[in-house]
DNA sequence: GCACTTCTGCACCGATCGGTGCGGAAGGGT
DNA sequence: ACCCTTCCGCACCGATCGGTGCAGAAGTGC
């Protein structure tokens, strides 16, 4: 994103509008997000949108990188936590709170973003089911972990155990984007994590 | 949809063809799915669509209506199971099947339909927000039942169970969407079913 | 056979879609 | 001061969006 250092420098921070292309898209999904409204959100011109990011699908890749590195950054947190309870207990409840944010849009852009989607929407619809895999499996990977380490019983199935996590996670996503509190998904989590380990 | 038996008779199956739009709906969301896939799928020209269905915003209506009363009609069988526990049961099992049914598209229409759109699919996500709700209203009225017949403990929210039962299927319907199989939602079914009562 | 109604295919509507070409303005390096 | 690069606002591109007007064809009741 930063290729010159001659030349006349560009007059908006790259940053500050990726994050309001991040809420747009976060809000409306990929298909429903317009380039006048993208463009209007981060308050320049469609040209200068085209050179810094490429085009709607780059820009949309890099929306989602964002809202990794920020929203759910508490995965990282999650993931380091002492036991497997514990990753699973940060996990929902940053969810949670990352899906009803005030000043947010409700839901999670990485579920709502591009679930069916036409055919211009086939890459962002693939690239966020690859997102969320991925983040099942680092999920996965710290669960066989907690086996090994004696920490899951020896016969618990990391995968199973990971998809039924992100799967509770999927859910209060759906909550949240129709209209669940941040209270009311709270107490779901509790539920969901009385049973320990799920399988 | 029947208002006169004077005149040329339509020439196509009005079910048969709202089972096809309903379909496209299901895979490419209200946004996603043009009028050009929609009557193309249908076998109809765009005039005899709107002359038999109002505009995209009621066939939208109509065709989920026709999912309910096809596709989930397994809520109703849930919601007449004899213990809480076996309306529970009976509703995720039928939430996996109908998600993963060969030949359909993966996942749910209520979920992927509209969750997060544009000006144009307001309407459509708000009237699959309240379709969600719905759902979740029948089986909390279960639930209270069952806390009155003693199924459930006097002290259990029914409100919350219905949610969290509510949280699951809808986590599914992303899973599916995501490529999950029929055999591993069911494990993830499973459990959640563990855990019960939730609260 | 006639009148009447409705169906249906085609072309077309204005609006909007994602994406660009152009030309002037503005800053940095030397 | 010069040059060179980049930025940026505007107009515009073909394609597609949801939705319609028109005219001919076709079936039903009398």
């Amino acid at each position: 994103m930063e290729k010159a250092q001659i030349g006349r420098p560009r007059e908006f921070d790259a940053e500050e509008a990726l994050q309001k292309a991040m809420v747009v898209f976060w809000e409306q999904g990929y298909e429903g997000a317009s380039l006048a409204g993208l463009t209007e959100a981060m308050g320049i011109s469609r040209k200068s949108m085209y050179a810094a990011f490429g085009n709607k699908e780059e820009l949309f890749r890099k929306a989602l990188q964002r809202y990794s590195e920020g929203t759910v950054s508490y995965i990282v947190d999650a993931l380091e936590a002492a036991t497997a309870r514990e990753v699973a207990e940060v996990f929902l409840t940053g969810s949670v709170r990352a899906n009803t944010r005030p000043g947010c849009p409700s839901g999670c852009l990485g579920v709502q973003g591009a679930l069916a989607v036409g055919e211009s929407g086939r890459v962002a619809r693939d690239v966020l089911a690859e997102w969320r895999a991925g983040g099942q499996e680092h999920l996965r990977d710290r669960f066989q972990r907690a086996v090994e380490e004696g920490d899951l019983p020896s016969d618990a199935d990391p995968d199973l155990i990971a998809r039924y996590v992100m799967t509770i996670a999927n859910g209060m996503a759906v909550q949240a984007a129709g209209g669940a509190t941040r209270e009311e998904l709270l107490r779901v989590a509790g539920a969901a994590l009385l049973n320990w380990p799920p399988a």
